[in-house]
DNA sequence: CAGTGGTCTAGACCACCGG
DNA sequence: CGGTGGTCTAGACCACTGT
């Protein structure tokens, strides 16, 4: 027997983790084993900062992480509360198409139809505020595959000059791009604004998606911006409906 | 002459107000009329700390407002900056129909098609999370007009008893069904999961929002938690593709 | 009223970055 | 090295809720 804490006293005073998270890393546990249950209330501040020798400070720290992730929510004067458990959680970071497939429980797959220089369109150079020097961005036109089965096309504009490019090679080592980009030039993405919009296929997306003219597809435009909040990229996507749904949480 | 402190004391430690709130509205003033300009950096903590005559953490608290709402971005070791303006900012929170269109510029309006207790089906019981005993939902199905002309129609499922319903007049005056719900029942809403994909119109979609069989329709699954996060809410959303989009920020 | 979360203070030390 | 943000403490008082 070293201690006889009544139940917790398991954070590392000397961990390089941070006491707040290892605190809320304890605490989504209790819940996500249900040794919590939904809508009962969790014990109050004062008392996990004794139960977890931590100052009060730290408690609300770890909570605020855990309410905003939607594990507890507080009602003043009354206590902090189990949220019940939702079976699809946290389907809503902004991540790569790899990624993405991968939580789906599919396999990746791309293949890779232009990638080279190409004189920017006017609506993306303005996504991408682009100063009056700079013409040509990098353009990389793929298709996108789920289990080896075409899903969609992508079709990404970056502005990179043509002393820093990207080829063919790389990219099919990366996978992901966003990786390829942070490991070759530190492009570290952050964030990205989506727009989503209903379309039907053209003959030539039809051909490359294996699908018929007119079948539906869903077209999403994304700006991504780097830890600056730059514009990093700007990527047209366009998806077959039948194969591509898009989830997304949202809070008021 | 009262005070002749340098730049900024103008924090109320009497208003309701708290502090870190109206430090943030200050701030953000400064940023949206560029008094601090883009990828500057801003005081250090320990200077805002005497310049607002609050303690850092109250500084911490407005600042991660700040962050979290895209105003401003930290670099550890360096500094606090400000990030550049986006045009269309924040048009990320949960709302209504009614509002929604508003923020577009363009007026709400609705036809009732139905509105009355039925059977839930299957994935809407599941949805709804409802219990073996309860089997009826109230049902409200709605043409939703933008300045007049039809852009989508929406079908909601609310898990309310027979006893607990809502007439066409109120439905009516309200405009917002969320208003109605939270002035009848203080049900309040905090959050929602969605599900957006393509489809085509089929012929009774398509007579009624005034297309062609087979038109793109962008179709959104909704479901609307409460501040308890429970589900009070599963409406089906089907937009004409020419005249809706859906924007979206998402962060890492 | 007692008990809860919400706000706030005045300090301290650590981790990271640039010159 | 000095200056920045990141973490943490041990208090204090306020605002809201139920009984």
């Amino acid at each position: 027997m070293t201690t006889h804490s009544p139940k917790a006293a398991r954070i590392d005073p000397f961990s390089a983790v941070p006491k707040y998270r290892q605190m809320s890393d304890l605490l989504r546990e209790k819940i996500e084993r249900e040794t919590w249950k939904p809508h009962q209330p969790i014990p109050p501040e004062r008392e996990l900062e004794t139960l977890y020798n931590v100052s009060r400070t730290t408690v609300r720290q770890a909570l605020d992480i855990l309410v905003s992730e939607g594990f507890l929510y507080r009602k003043h004067g009354r206590g902090t509360f189990v949220a019940p458990l939702k079976l699809q959680h946290n389907l809503n970071h902004l991540t790569s198409f790899t990624n993405d497939m991968k939580i789906r429980g599919l396999s990746p797959g791309q293949r890779i139809l232009h990638l080279g220089h190409v004189e920017a369109p006017g609506h993306i150079r303005e996504q991408l505020a682009l100063s009056e020097e700079v013409d040509e961005v990098l353009c990389i036109e793929r298709i996108r595959l789920a289990n080896a089965e075409p899903i969609g096309i992508h079709v990404a504009y970056l502005p990179l000059p043509r002393e820093q490019s990207i080829s063919e090679e790389e990219l099919k080592n990366h996978g992901s791009l966003y990786a390829l980009l942070e490991s070759k030039f530190n492009l570290i993405y952050t964030e990205a604004d989506e727009t989503l919009e209903a379309t039907t296929a053209t003959e030539r997306e039809a051909a490359l998606l294996d699908l018929r003219e007119g079948s539906p597809l869903l077209l999403i435009e994304r700006t991504t911006f780097s830890q600056e909040k730059r514009p990093m990229e700007f990527v047209k996507m366009l998806y077959r409906a039948d194969r591509y749904k898009y989830h997304v949480n949202i809070k008021r």
